[in-house]
DNA sequence: CAGCAACTTTGGACCGGGTCAATTCTTCAT
DNA sequence: ATGAAGAATTGACCCGGTCCAAAGTTGCTG
């Protein structure tokens, strides 16, 4: 997965073998996402205009337009380019695992590698895409429930796939119930890296949050929050 | 819950006894809601602009931004009036009821009823607007997560609130189930709806996958789909 | 080395959504 | 009636995004 949109920071790995074209195509989308990045940090992402970002990298607007679709782009690119990840993972698993086991045991890995996807992770550009995500609302927005929507409907489709004899809505349910626990459960992280943790620390916090947040999904609810406001009503 | 969009088709009501001005203001809102719905199901939404609208109804294009915020508030202005809704129906439940009862039998009394909230609903300006959502991206991508976000944050802190022996993880993966379950309902019922289904028709099975639905989260996924393709594997 | 073909880049014009300062009109107190 | 207050309205403007024709690069080929 090494994008020109250098979210995973080999700059210049193995380019010098390339043809000049392409060599300097990637260094022009790097140069301009690079530059934007910036721009975004140090001003805001809706106080940055994409002129200003074509003048700052020294091409013209429409040329990063031809780079990247959209202005939003530049900062979620690289975050989307894991959408089938769910879906793909519920498709290969080991015989005999069940859907939320293999998407824990998944997610708990990815943890372990301090996978940027999981929200677990303070590398300094990460951290600065994290932080542009969560000030800008139009960012938060799309990186949320695009995100969300796509996946979901792709995870849907496998597991229906999957085992013709269950039913459609158990497959859509099952689906927006495991995204939607995934997708909490990297808000929080997202939360501990701004609080200024660092990962490794957070590590052990987040495996057990993990661990208890695919549970609550593969035992259900049951009658959580069985008493309202009533005083030492708590229960598991 | 009497907006002046329209949604709810009481035209003039109880406004005879107001100032002109406010009259007169009610008046302009509404037609140019009425307006704006009329064109976009004629043509599709993003081939209508918001001059013509204006144009159409007679007024300049910066009034039109004066009553609804965006373009995209022309269609779901209404629709998002509802997102405290869930919070709402957790904090005032009865003692001795869990969460997921409160929202369950919440859900089915508004399918008794036809509640447009649930999406099961036959209206002819109803559907109208169903069918602008599905049909534009843009308009999916903001009913459902926008919608989701804002309501998922208030039914976590109202989860909280009201049980504060439970951590947080848990109220936050609750909140995230419970909405992601109800919205993968009205989806559904959307989807029959779209097909042209009565709603009358249509109820009983609504209800039927609304029940099956919610007891997945009270009982969680447990070994769902535990053997990826096996023929002959399926089990319930 | 010349030159052709393919591909990028460029500048500019244009469109649609959204914002702002200023203008016009309704309302109301005197 | 009249003048001040304040809201509704407006036209001018900015920004994101698209389209087009023209100019510039690169790489291949005679």
């Amino acid at each position: 997965m090494a994008t020109h949109h250098g979210l995973d920071l080999g700059p210049d790995r193995d380019l010098d073998a390339l043809p000049l074209r392409e060599r300097k195509k990637i260094q022009t989308g790097s140069r301009i996402f690079r530059t934007a990045i910036g721009l975004f940090v140090e001003r805001g992402f809706d106080q940055v205009s994409v002129a200003e970002i074509a003048a700052a990298a020294e091409v013209s607007k429409m040329t990063v337009f031809n780079y990247f679709p959209t202005k939003e782009d530049l900062v979620l690119g690289p975050v989307e380019q894991h959408l089938d990840e769910p879906a793909r993972v519920v498709r290969d698993r080991a015989p005999g695992t069940s859907a939320v086991t293999a998407l824990r045991e998944h997610f708990l890995a990815a943890l372990e590698r301090r996978d940027p996807a999981t929200g677990l992770n303070d590398d300094a550009v990460v951290l600065d895409v994290i932080r542009l995500i969560h000030a800008t609302p139009s960012l938060a927005l799309r990186a949320t429930s695009a995100f969300d929507r796509r996946a979901q409907s792709l995870l849907a489709d496998e597991l229906r796939r999957q085992d013709p004899a269950h039913d459609e809505l158990t497959a859509r349910v099952a689906a927006a119930q495991l995204l939607a626990v995934r997708l909490t459960l990297i808000a929080g992280n997202h939360l501990r890296m701004l609080a200024g943790e660092r990962a490794a620390d957070a590590l052990p916090g987040a495996l057990d949050e993990a661990r208890r947040a695919f549970a609550v999904v593969e035992h259900g609810l049951g009658t959580y929050c069985a008493g309202p406001a009533r005083p030492g009503a708590g229960a598991a």
